[in-house]
Order: structure tokens, then C-alpha cells, then sequence
DNA sequence: AACAAGGCCAACCGCCTCTGA
DNA sequence: CTCAGAGGCGGTTGGCCTTGT
């Protein structure tokens, strides 16, 4: 706390950037790349902090950066996310490629959240804003609006978070009712909070997973708390939170996102003309072998999750509440792939007594080999498998999906099996299998 | 035409986590 | 284990632009 500034501000430029200015970064990154922000200036010979340098390059100099125009599919999907993930625009931004966390920031305070509020709804918690006076609604002892549960501050617990967004009563986000479907035991299981095997954090602390999908699962309406923020895991709730867990979990179902098609198409990239390998992977009634296509992947150069694709074959009724809660698993499952991809090193941590190379970050993905998916027969696996297909087609990577798993398919349960062979070109050395399998247990994601 | 008010958005600020010494 | 540096994130600011009077 209390920290210095960055760089001293003396004799430093402020303000907006001149096109000299632009010109100077953008020459330097191209010859030197990103990184070293704080020696970044004086090797470019900028008068500007390195911070500064940062945000230019990342939300404006930086190639693929879409500016301006937001569709209104790209809004439906910012409004989906922002349900999902709160405030957490880094997160949201890295689900949109080309867009970045300042411009959907700005987008948000300045339209969206203006849009939400025309309709009857809360920005903050999406919650029906006539909702206040419900007996449900959190009325804690002061003043209920500054402590709403989608802004608690970073760095809060996250059970706290949790119990906080119990309360929520979002039952006016419902067209119908979808009780029938939470009758259903294993689809309710989906809605809990998951359990985050502890040795996924043995490095870091961050309960990336866990806590997002605890978040995710537990309503709707996420907590804004950053995802470091705390505590990994407390499965024991008291009775009174059991059944305040029960009464969300029915909540949650209810919930509706935009339509499939504003939602998953985004998660595309771009239409490209060689993608086409996505589509004939949808079909995972035709097991096929994706070829390595080996391009460059600009997403994660940028730093942003590999995008992810999904069937546009897939018709989803959106008043089927049915298929609204696949498409919440779906999404939660292209969440949990998205991350895990995401947190590389999380990886390399978790499956530390599996992978003996001392290799981190891109050489750890060159040395995969392949990705075995079984029994991609459902929507979400199919949804989760062209995510990864996607994910390999941007890397060397092939995946296969396969129907005899190694490992039992217990029921609810999806394995899947990323198993790492040291292809011949890579630097690794190691030619072992290391394999790392992660349980889809409805909401939790083990690490095992 | 002039001014005020509000909107927009690039940039800044402070705090946080991660990492390596 | 501690500490400091680096990078990253979300909230906020302030100047420019647009719209209304």
C-alpha cells in the first residue's frame, strides 16, 4: 500500500497520444514485442510511463483491435457476460476477441447499462428494480442498494459472496416456470457451487475455477469480487444457507440468456476461410481426427482465451426451458474449458507430478499432443469439443475424440482426457505420456 | 450564434496478484 | 518467509463532442 508510482511523472507526457507518439510504440513493439512495459518508454524513446504505454498499445495500437460498432449481438452477449461474470470486463473482453476491456467498460456504463435500466432491470444485479421491496430481496442492515450483492468489493470472501447472492430473487427474469427441470436431480446438482480440488492451487492462490464457477453456478447475478480474491473452498453450509442455496438454485434456472445464436456465434471468431474443420467436428457421431493446422494464434498473442466455437447446427427452442438450462451448461462448460485454457500454468501446477519438464506457458501446449474427448454425444460435450477443436486448431495440438476412455465413465460425469505426448518436434525432451484428466462432476472440475 | 448540459471515451489512478530474489 | 518490482484490473476522471435551448 502506498506504493510509488509506477514511474515518476516528471517531465513524463500525459494526456491523449500523439500520432508520433503512436508511431514510436508501435515500431518498438513490433521489433521487440510486448513486455517490459517499464523500460519499454526509453527504449522507444517515449516520454511516457509504462503503464501508459500498456493501455495505448492494448486498447488501441494493438492489431485486431475492433473500434466502435458494437452489434447488437455483440450487446446481447456483453449483457449475457456481464450477468455471468460481473464487472470483470478482462474476463468479459477476452470472450469477444478483438474487443477490449476499456471499450466494453466504457460500453456498458454508457449504454448498456442504460439499456437495462429502460428495461425494468437493476445493471448492477439484473434484477427487476421494482424487486426491492420483496421480503427475499437483501436487506441487511443498512442501506441494501451500496452493498448489492453484483458489487461487493474485491477481494471479499467469496462464501461471503455466495451467501450474499442467495438472496437474489430473480424469479421475474422467468417466462415460465422450469421446476419440473429442477426436480431433476442431476440438473440441480449443476447449479451448486462446485468443489475445487485444492491442488489445482498449490502454486496460486487464485481459486480461478472454482470460484468462478461457484459464482457462475450460484446465480445469475455474479459477485464483482476479483477472482483471487480468497478463501478456496467451504462446501458446509448451515441449514438456513441450504435452503437459501436450494431456493437460488431453482432461481438460477430461470434465468434467460439471449438467444443461442447472439450468444454462440460469438464465440466465434470471425468468419475465416479455412475454419471449416469446426463444423464437421460438431458431429461427434463421425469421430474425426483434426489435423493440425499449426497457424499463429493471434488470440493468444493478445493474451485472450482461445475463441470458442460452437454447431450452428444446434436449434434451440428459447422458450424450451429444457434446452435453456443446456444452453446454461453449455455455457458454463465453454466457461470452464475457456479458463482452463486460460490458466496454462494452473495446469502445469495441478498435473506438476504428471508433467516432469521444467517448461511453462506455450511450450507446455506445443507439447501436447492430443486431447481425447469421449462421448461427446450430448450438447454441452459437442459445445465443449468444438472448443477445444477450435483451441487446436490454433496450436499444435490434435484433438481425437474417442469413445473407449481409460478412465471410468461414472454417471454425470464427463471425463476428459488431456494427455500430453511430446511431439517429436518439440523441444521437450520427454517422450512420456503425462495425462491429466478432468472430471466435469456437474459444476465441479477436479483436477485428479 | 452562443451557451449550457449531457454523453462519450481515452487515459489515468490506485490497488491487487504474481513472481522472483 | 518477506519484500519489491512488474503487470494487470476495475473505477474514475477530464476533455472533447454533440445536442438542446
Amino acid at each position: 500500500m502506498g506504493r510509488a508510482p509506477c514511474c515518476s511523472k516528471v517531465g513524463l507526457n500525459r494526456g491523449p497520444w500523439t500520432p508520433e507518439e503512436d508511431m514510436l510504440l508501435t515500431k518498438h513493439i513490433e521489433q521487440h514485442g510486448e513486455g517490459n512495459w517499464r523500460a519499454l518508454p526509453k527504449a522507444a524513446g517515449l516520454l511516457r510511463c509504462g503503464k501508459s504505454c500498456r493501455l495505448r498499445w492494448v486498447n488501441y495500437l494493438r492489431p485486431n483491435v475492433k473500434r466502435g460498432n458494437i452489434s447488437e449481438d455483440e450487446e446481447d452477449l456483453i449483457i449475457m457476460l456481464h450477468a455471468l461474470l460481473g464487472n470483470r470486463w478482462s474476463l468479459i473482453a477476452a470472450r469477444m476477441p478483438g474487443r477490449t476491456d476499456n471499450e466494453i467498460k466504457n460500453y456498458w456504463n454508457t449504454h448498456l447499462s442504460k439499456k437495462l435500466a429502460s428495461r425494468g432491470l437493476d445493471p448492477k444485479t439484473h434484477k427487476p428494480l421494482v424487486a426491492k421491496s420483496s421480503p427475499n430481496s437483501p436487506t441487511k442492515k443498512g442501506d441494501g442498494d451500496s452493498n448489492s450483492p453484483s458489487c461487493h468489493s474485491r477481494g471479499d470472501d467469496p462464501q461471503e459472496a455466495w451467501e450474499t447472492t442467495m438472496d437474489l430473487d430473480t424469479s421475474s427474469y422467468s417466462t415460465g416456470s422450469c421446476e419440473e427441470s429442477c426436480d431433476d436431480r442431476d440438473r440441480r446438482t449443476e447449479c451448486q457451487p462446485p468443489k475445487v480440488c485444492a491442488r489445482l492451487h498449490r502454486k496460486r492462490k487464485m481459486p480461478v475455477l472454482g470460484d468462478l464457477a461457484k459464482e457462475k453456478s450460484a446465480s445469475p447475478v455474479l459477485s464483482a469480487g476479483k477472482i483471487g480474491g480468497g478463501a478456496t473452498e467451504s462446501s458446509s453450509l448451515s441449514v438456513g444457507q441450504e435452503e437459501e442455496r436450494e431456493q437460488d438454485l431453482q432461481n438460477t434456472t430461470k434465468f434467460n440468456y439471449p438467444s443461442p445464436s447472439s450468444v454462440f456465434n460469438l464465440y466465434s471468431p470471425s468468419p475465416s476461410p479455412s475454419n471449416s474443420h469446426s463444423a464437421s467436428a460438431s458431429n461427434c457421431d463421425s469421430p474425426t481426427t483434426i489435423s493440425k493446422s499449426n497457424t499463429a494464434s493471434s488470440s493468444q498473442d493478445l493474451g485472450q482465451a482461445p475463441p470458442l466455437v460452437s454447431t450452428s447446427q444446434h436449434t434451440v427452442d428459447w422458450n424450451d426451458h429444457e434446452q435453456q438450462f443446456q444452453l446454461r451448461s453449455q455455457v458454463q462448460m465453454l466457461e470452464f474449458i475457456d479458463d482452463f485454457l486460460l490458466r496454462k500454468d494452473d495446469v502445469i501446477v495441478a498435473g506438476g507430478d504428471l508433467f516432469k519438464e521444467d517448461c511453462s506457458g506455450d511450450q507446455f501446449w506445443d507439447s501436447l499432443g492430443k486431447i481425447e474427448l469421449p462421448d461427446c454425444s450430448s450438447v454441452c460435450q459437442s459445445d465443449l469439443w468444438d472448443g477445444l477443436t477450435e483451441f487446436a486448431s490454433n496450436s499444435t495440438t490434435q484433438v481425437v475424440p474417442s469413445s473407449s476412455s481409460p478412465l471410468p465413465v461414472a454417471d454425470g460425469i464427463l471425463p476428459m482426457i488431456i494427455a500430453s505426448t511430446s511431439p517429436s518436434n518439440s523441444s521437450s525432451s520427454s517422450s512420456s505420456l503425462a495425462a491429466t484428466q478432468v472430471n466435469f462432476l456437474h459444476d465441479e472440475l477436479l483436477f485428479c
